[in-house]
DNA sequence: AATGAATGAGGCTTCATTCAT
DNA sequence: CATGAATGAAGCCTCATTCAT
């Protein structure tokens, strides 16, 4: 009656999670088998489904667990001293906690299934909007951004940096077979200079 | 015998990969089953196989097309008489030709696939190496971005819209319900707004 | 282009039905599988999709098979000399056709099964209430039947003489070992009592 | 500890088994889970195996309970004056105890499997032995049936009165939706009707 | 005595692919 | 060239049964 037997399933889940998540990211969505979970999971294929309804469920479970990952992240960004290092925080947060290019996959998988599954498509929406708002948020608070080029919104800002990161997260999944720590620091290297560009616009010169 | 029969193979063969993106866009790759493409395209499942080798291969092929489209509107942008020009041409394609997201989802599924499967992404590596040599040729040739801003090199800058241009096209999915036109043209405002930030980085004040 | 190249699904469609009364009577609905079905017809299993639609349909259309069994009966029923004949006609019919029992355990397990799936009983309701609407006009007009004993209206007397063949069914399924022909006689000398004592109320004295 | 535990196991089983007539009853022996059982009634899975060696178990031990309800209905109705008062005892006593048409889907799928399982058979056809015997008795003794008209044996008048009810039983299954009081009602009258006949041969004009 | 987590075989169904016509 | 019937492997999911606690 203690909450030890509440925790074992919710260890349970997190375990099948996590074997799912390399599947789904080995094979996607759809490819990686029930069994294939149940296997990297090292439990019976059975068994899975005292923790998950079904299939999808554990892809939206999954949604959910990174829902709750970004929420956390956004959270740790909120407090650097500088805008400049939240967003730093940010966009390096996924390459260093699990597997490198993991992430990408699933993430991409993500949004390909979201197109076809509205309730998918829902949670994804959620996530995005709520980590969107809170760099806008961080942004709008942001002295460095008050004289954004352009005239760009905050709003705007954040899409934009949220594209970008985006789009290099979907870059990352041709290049499998270079050194992942140094194509992230090429990546870095990029951004960080769009972002200075964004939020700095004076120090832009040759000394870079 | 008449000498139309002579290549009724190449319209066959674009007849089934037009209704392989409809359903690939619709379903997914691997949701997507033969008999669906084979209903979209009004013929029989038997007739795919004389075309393409099996579903691997109808994959492949589409994406060999995507690459031959991509050449094409990279020409096109070449001729246009400033850099800017070149780029609008290039980013707003997609949104004519065929439904709107429907290119987002097939790309964005294109790039899933290709995290697993080695052979379409050495395929897709070719088709965003030759885009992204050519923007970074139209940057390099181009007097306005002579003094790009932070250093940026001719290949970062290119990376740089390219990213963007892809992160952009992933939200295009989460955005289902809106006006796919007016999406687009929120979303050109704000990225033509970073183009003229990186090109032309004096008139970037109040009155842009 | 001719019905040639319809009748086969006919055939097919028969077959299989064939093969799942065979299946459905020596082990249930439920616990035949389908594997044991296409075994029965000898196709494969796969096969049994392009004609039905799952397995509740493969009940269903046997179900409507039966319906136009029956109706063929009732039509053949109609067409004795006297209501007597007709009810020998009907009753005696299953014993022939096809396995003895075979026939009962279908039945009995149809209405089993009608009891949860109302598609079902609808459909047996509907088998049934046309069945005994015949006989209740076939009663009505006979003049065997003008004096019926008790009152008994037309309609009762169908219902009396269909309960006790369904009786009579259900009994068979517990007399696996006898001889079927011998236990239908036995059974027959009985129900023809019945009905002369409900139709010919004069003439049951010692002489029967 | 206490002797009140001599026999909890009675209690259990019991309890067990009204689990299982209402899940039998309303999905059918093999639709019926384990899992099911046990939640209607109240206990987790495992216990059911401390009492029954396995599901077949349960449904033999029910049949065999029905035997002994059967049994001592049997024993009530010997005591009742006049042959028709047993038999109304006799055909009524399903509607009362428990839902009215749980019992019929019950014995319908009993027979079902029966026709299936051998041992199930033998049991069912024992407590149909059984029953028919003691009606058998119930009617040689009577005065009433001494003159039975047709000539009908004590034993054939039996079979006929148990087919009856047994096809009544079976239509029950397909009356969902009417009053269940009314409708037992309208099949008394018409088998009260078959009784009189059976055994009052003379009472039958037009004041029954 | 009681629990319920765990197993894994087996059922239904789908689908890429083949091949006789 | 074209069809679509046919195959059978494989996927998702359920469930009777066991067993450590």
């Amino acid at each position: 009656m203690s909450n030890t037997q509440i925790e074992p399933s919710v260890d349970r889940r997190a375990q099948i999670l996590d074997a799912a998540m390399i599947c789904f990211a080995k094979r996607g969505f759809h490819q990686a088998s029930m069994h294939d979970i149940s296997a990297e999971a090292g439990i019976s294929v059975g068994l899975i489904y005292r923790y998950f309804e079904n299939k999808e469920d554990v892809i939206s479970a999954m949604a959910d667990r990174h829902k709750k990952q970004i929420h956390d992240l956004l959270e740790r960004a909120r407090q650097a001293p500088t805008l400049l290092e939240s967003l730093e925080i940010l966009f390096t947060a996924h390459c260093c906690e699990n597997a490198p290019q993991i992430q990408s996959a699933f993430v991409v998988d993500l949004y390909a299934e979201a197109s076809r599954n509205p309730r998918l498509a829902n949670l994804v929406r959620d996530i995005l909007e709520t980590a969107m708002q809170g760099v806008t948020d961080l942004i709008a608070r942001s002295p460095e951004a008050q004289h954004a080029p352009q005239n760009l919104t905050p709003r705007q800002l954040a899409e934009l940096i949220f594209a970008v990161s985006r789009g290099m997260l979907m870059r990352d999944i041709l290049e499998t077979e270079r050194d992942p720590t140094e194509r992230r620091e090429r990546q870095l290297r990029v951004v960080r200079r769009l972002w200075r560009l964004l939020f700095k616009p004076e120090t832009e010169p040759a000394y870079a």
